[in-house]
DNA sequence: CGAATAATGATATATTGTAACCTTCGCCGA
DNA sequence: TCGGCGAAGGTTACAATATATCATTATTCG
C-alpha cells in the first residue's frame, strides 16, 4: 500500500494517512465512512454533506437549512439539520468550528486526528491545519491535569494574508 | 521587585510575571487594570466582576444577569450584562470559554497571555492551565501560515478526574 | 408481508447575542 | 452657574443559535 500522506499517531491510536479530499472522492469517502460506522447514507445526508463540502467557509446549520431547502424545492428544518450535523461530527464527516457557532466538511473523513482551524474575522474563511505534535501537547496537558475522554479544540481567530 | 511567579513571552511583548490572585486580592487587581486602562471602575462593573469571579464556572451572560438583578434587587438586562462583559474581555479581566457560551474572570488580570482551559461536561467547571510553549506554538502555526492580529483558544472538552 | 427500528417532518420553545434609542449623571469649558 | 458633551446604563425589540417533543415516513430484517 502506497504512502501518500502524513502520519498521525492520536492518544495511543492506530497509525493513519492522511488524504485530503474534494469533490466526487470526498463524496465517496464521506459515504464510505458513515456507512462503516453503521449509519445509513441517505438523500438528505448526502446533500447535507454536499453543500457543507461546496460551501467555502464554516457553515450554520441555518445556512445549510436554507441551502438544502432552496436545493430540494421544500422546506427543511434546521433541526433536522443539526441531526445530521450532529451525526457528522460524532462520527468524523464534519467539525464544528466553536468559534464561528458553525460547521465545515472535513477534508479527511475516516482520518482520525485533531485539527486546528484559523478563522479570518474578515471572509470567515477558515483555514485548516493539521500539526501532530501540537495537539498530542495539548492532549497531554489535559491528560496530566487527569481529563479523560478528551477533545480538544484549538482555533485562532486573526485575519487572513488575503484580508490584511 | 520580588518575582513571584512563572515568566512569559508572548508575540514578541514585554516580559510580565504571573500571580494568580482571588477574592479582595482580585477585586483590587482587576480595579487597578480596567482604570489602568483608561475605563472607569462603577458600581455595575464591580459587581458583575464579583458576581463573575465568585462563580465556580463559565457563566453565561444571563446566568450572570440573574445574579446580578438579584444581588441588586432589581432586574438587570443581559444587554448591560453582554456590554460590560465585552468590556472585559477586551481589557482582559474577563475570557470567554467559546465552546461554553460562557465567560470566566480572569485569575491574573494586567498579565497577558493566553489560557488554557480544560472545561469538564460532566459538571461544566473549568480548569485554566498556562503553558507558554505550547500557546507560542499555536501562534506561530498561525502567523506561518499568514494570519495576523491573533487570537488563539485553546480549549479540551473531557471528563474532569472529580466526575470520572 | 409485518413488526421493529431508523430517519425525517413539524412545531414549539429555550438559549444566546445585537441593535436602537432613551435617560441619567458626571465633567468641563463658557 | 449654566449648558453642552460624552460615558454608562436602562428599556425594548428582535435576530441567531440550539433543543425538545411528538407525528409521520422510510428501511431493515425476520
Ligand atoms: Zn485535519
Ligand atoms: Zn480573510
Ligand atoms: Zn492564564
Ligand atoms: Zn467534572
Amino acid at each position: 500500500m502506497p504512502f501518500d500522506g502524513k502520519a498521525f499517531i492520536i492518544g495511543g491510536m492506530a497509525l493513519h494517512h492522511h488524504h485530503e479530499r474534494g469533490g466526487e472522492d470526498l463524496l465517496k469517502a464521506a459515504k464510505a465512512t458513515l456507512q462503516k460506522a453503521g449509519e445509513q447514507w441517505t438523500d438528505m445526508r448526502a446533500v447535507i454533506f454536499d453543500v457543507l463540502a461546496e460551501h467555502s467557509k464554516p457553515a450554520s446549520a441555518y445556512d445549510i437549512a436554507d441551502l438544502v431547502s432552496r436545493r430540494r424545492g421544500k422546506r427543511v428544518a434546521p433541526n433536522s439539520v443539526y441531526r445530521i450535523l450532529d451525526l457528522f461530527v460524532t462520527t468524523n464527516l464534519a467539525r464544528r468550528v466553536e468559534s464561528a457557532n458553525a460547521y465545515v466538511a472535513n477534508s479527511h473523513p475516516g482520518c482520525l486526528h485533531d485539527c486546528i482551524f484559523l478563522i479570518c474575522d474578515e471572509c470567515g474563511i477558515a483555514t485548516h491545519l493539521d500539526n501532530d505534535d501540537l495537539s498530542a501537547s495539548v492532549r497531554e496537558a489535559a491528560q496530566v491535569a487527569g481529563f479523560v475522554n478528551l477533545r480538544p479544540m484549538i482555533e485562532v481567530r486573526g485575519k487572513c494574508s488575503n484580508c490584511d
